[in-house]
DNA sequence: TAGCACACGTGAGGC
DNA sequence: TGCCTCACGTGTGCT
């Protein structure tokens, strides 16, 4: 039995003699043709069967490195627009592409979300007084007031005292004022998923609409 | 000589060899132990140096194998979360990738801008006149006009027919009064580009905030 | 048939 | 030393 080794260094050998002018000079199919460069060059084919796959073994090598380098180059641009990318391996480059794929995905709908829910629906004023509270979907502990009532000096700071005593904290608020009635859209968090804090937000808004 | 491919099979016979429980029993050190394989799996060790080798190889592929399988099961995340991929090779699911990541990214920027200006910066209505235009950076055509001025009946329709009268159009508008005094922040298109709309929408918005 | 995309095993080089 | 990552050339299957 021969060893690995011996047979790992024969193969090299074989390879380079399959490569070798030697054996290309040899087991070229005989032919009427001179041996220059020249000659070989002009009219390259045909060639001999292993030359051929040789020939062929090189361009597909060679595709296979361009593959390659098409697919790092786009690692490497991956690399440059990622901000915090603390491991530079492939594998953690696609890992953090993913979480930043998701987490701006997640981003623009909810930016998208607020900026139509502000954009379209704010209105008028009416001319009674109301107010109306709800839960925004799929995020957790955030809802929304609408309010219309008289406008009227210190009723800023009366809706701010309001939502102090409930602890909730205003992310986003609008408000358009239009011949003495307000109209206030309010966007608040803190209050828990529950009704409890829906409640107690309530009750203390409707004191500030109807106290003048 | 043999060929390629006779001593490609004749490596794969080898490794098998080497691989086979005859080689291992064959040609281990002679050693005072039992044959048995609960022995031989409790000292798997000292063997010889080609299998040394081998066992390495085989865990070195098996590695790279969990390596690549590492990749690739990133590769399939990607293609699953990205919509419109229409080619799903590794090449053209990164470059994909690239794109909608500084396609969103831009998009997060842009309704940041939009919800940052009107939530961190509308803020009180300033004690005096006031009257600010400016264009918005990367949006051509769309001009932001700041004002603060008295509250007044009317106000809202004077606004109106100003913008009206310069032919901009209001794609958003952000207001609040407090205590008489109000401030707005519209963002205005369908002036174009250049600083003669500008011109005429500012003279325009100091009519309505001068005009009592 | 040629061309392309992929998985594989292996050698090299970095900690 | 061992483990990890990468590039490479090659075999294979699909079109």
């Amino acid at each position: 039995m021969v060893s690995l080794r011996q047979l790992e260094q024969g193969m090299q050998q074989v390879r380079s003699y399959y490569k070798s002018e030697s054996y290309t000079m040899r087991n070229s199919f005989p032919q009427v043709r001179s041996s220059s460069d020249a000659y070989r060059n002009s009219f390259s084919k045909p060639r001999s069967k292993a030359e051929v796959k040789l020939l062929a073994a090189k361009k597909h090598s060679e595709s296979e490195k361009r593959r390659r380098m098409r697919i790092n180059s786009q690692y490497a641009t991956l690399r440059a627009i990622l901000p915090n990318l603390v491991k530079m391996d492939k594998a953690s480059v696609l890992e953090e592409t993913i979480r930043q794929v998701m987490a701006l995905k997640k981003n623009v709908s909810e930016l998208e979300a607020v900026s139509r829910g502000s954009t379209d629906e704010i209105v008028f004023p009416g001319e009674s007084d109301k107010l109306n509270l709800e839960h925004c979907i799929d995020d957790q502990g955030l809802m929304k007031a609408t309010l219309s009532c008289e406008d009227r000096p210190g009723l800023m700071s009366a809706l701010a005292r309001a939502l102090r005593s409930v602890k909730g904290k205003v992310v986003r608020a609008e408000m358009v004022t239009v011949g003495g009635r307000t109209k206030s859209v309010l966007w608040v968090q803190g209050l828990g998923c529950g009704n409890e804090g829906m409640g107690m937000l309530k009750r203390a808004l409707k004191v500030v609409i109807h106290r003048p």
